[in-house]
RNA sequence: GGAGGGGUGGCAGAGCGGUUGAAUGCACCGGUCUUGAAAACCGGCGAGGGUGAAAGCCCUUCGAGAGUUCGAAUCUCUCCCCCUCCGCCA
């Protein structure tokens, strides 16, 4: 969420810095209800002031005895209007609320202009993609081979969108979870949490994912509103929802693996082969909860622990600027990370690093104490994938491949897997 | 699932329907005392919003929502959460 007082102080810079997120801030219609909403307000508490002050002097004049038939008369009428007041009040303040949460967060000035990820801007790139004297096979085939990945009976069981690993590939995938953990956790200092991997409205709200994009998650049945996690940001970045944290213990920074459950509605027909893009797939993510002077440097950082993994794991990868178009609604600022895949013979999305300033923070009321105000101030947060592991997978399985059909395991990886040095 | 008990400020814990935004204690901050610290004493100390240059003033907030009332932390209803016991269960 915007912060409400720039938006009404300074809406033109903020609709100008929205244009690169292709959105058009309606100045004029948000301006028209705030100030309908203010008068309202106004006059809601200037109606419950009376009433107040009105009440109290009745329960002076019983204390001394006095007669109070006359003083109840004289309030009879108020209790009508300031009813009618209130109801009003509400309806323009829900109206006014939704808006405000379904405004994008305004980019970063360092975030490049355009429409999708054809104008994304390439930071570095690190490794140089291995080239084959055989015919490379995607990882579909490669699994599909060995017996260890298994789409059609996933389908089978569920639908769509899903697969069912075996024996070597299945327990590389487990291994890459705790690889990615114990790195996060032994060298890169953040604190490992478990949570719930299902949530309520109010965490979707917190993070961004609801009001706009309910098309986007699986809601479950029954009388709760509970809600699949996209993605471990949601639960894990809430942990500080409506809290205010001492300044001494900041910046908190959390790895956290989960799956995550994506319905994947409007990407009919994209990377419908293979284990790119499923409705289930595992994830670890890293979410930082900083100081509002530190998010840009712990961008900058989380970004380097997602790389770190891949460096290990010594896969080619570039790091992306996004460009404002391309970007999620919530982000100030994206990079993403993109795996080098040999079948597809392009780089593909495998990490994506956002700050989000204060936006989820502002919806979120997550708060640490500033000491020199004795106040507490909106913190900010930043979450990376740190990595896919899906795609992870998919990206050892097609750089590492052999001639034979068998894939080396990563050096970084063979310790997970009692020394395994193949897959066959 | 059955039976009970509870949700009040950072924590603990009071609160006859009417100066209760809320006693008291702890914690915290400032001061006195002290060489320094502790103790003791004095003072301050929730959050959100509106208005204002500021001081301040005003509104909201005692799990959430609805209701009764001129007036609700206090009464009624619904829901949520926590605790204890029983049953079931990984």
């Amino acid at each position: 969420m915007l912060d409400p007082k720039l938006l009404r102080s300074d809406a033109q810079k903020l609709a100008e810095a929205l244009k690169k997120k292709n959105f058009v801030l309606d100045i004029d219609g948000i301006n028209a209800l705030d100030s309908r909403r203010r008068e309202l307000l106004q006059e809601t508490e200037k109606l419950q002031n009376e009433r107040n002050v009105r009440s109290k002097s009745i329960g002076q004049a019983k204390a001394s005895g006095q007669d109070i038939a006359p003083l109840l008369a004289e309030v009879a009428s108020l209790g009508d209007s300031l009813e009618q007041n209130k109801k009003a009040l509400a309806e323009v303040q829900a109206e006014f609320d939704d808006l405000l949460m379904r405004i994008p967060n305004t980019p970063q000035e360092c975030v490049p202009a355009g429409r999708d990820e054809h104008d994304n801007v390439e930071l570095r790139r690190w490794g140089t993609p291995r080239s084959f004297d055989f015919e490379v096979q995607d990882h579909v085939a490669i699994g599909e081979a060995m017996e260890a990945m298994d789409f059609a009976t996933a389908t089978k069981l569920t639908g769509s969108r899903f697969v069912v690993m075996k024996a070597g590939i299945a327990r590389m995938h487990r291994a890459l979870i705790q690889f990615m953990l114990d790195q996060h956790i032994e060298s890169h200092g953040y604190t490992e949490v478990y949570v719930p991997y299902m949530v309520n409205r109010d965490s979707l709200l917190g993070t961004g994912q609801l009001p706009k994009f309910a098309e986007d998650l699986f809601r479950l049945e029954g009388e709760s509103e509970y809600y699949l996690i996209p993605t471990a940001e949601v639960p894990v970045t809430n942990l500080v929802r409506d809290t205010i944290v001492p300044a001494e213990q900041m910046p908190l920074k959390y790895v956290c693996h989960t799956p995550c459950f994506r319905s994947e509605a409007g990407s009919y027909g994209r990377d419908t082969r293979g284990m790119i893009r499923q409705h289930q797939f595992e994830k670890v993510e890293l979410v930082q909860l900083v100081l509002p002077e530190q998010s840009d440097a712990a961008l900058e950082e989380l970004t380097g622990h997602a790389e770190k993994i891949l460096q290990l794991l010594e896969l080619p990868y570039r790091a992306m600027l996004l460009c404002g178009g391309d970007m999620g609604a919530n982000a100030a600022r994206t990079i993403d990370l993109e795996v080098w895949l040999p079948s597809q013979n392009c780089y593909r999305e495998i990490s994506s690093c956002s700050t989000f300033e204060d936006f989820q923070a502002r919806r979120m009321q997550a708060r640490w104490r500033n000491p020199e105000t004795g106040k507490p101030e909106l913190m900010h947060t930043l979450n990376g994938s740190g990595l896919a592991i899906g795609r992870t997978l998919v990206a050892i399985l097609e750089n590492y491949q052999n001639a034979d059909g068998s894939v080396t395991v990563p050096a970084a990886l063979r310790s997970y897997m009692n020394g395994l040095e193949r897959l066959v």
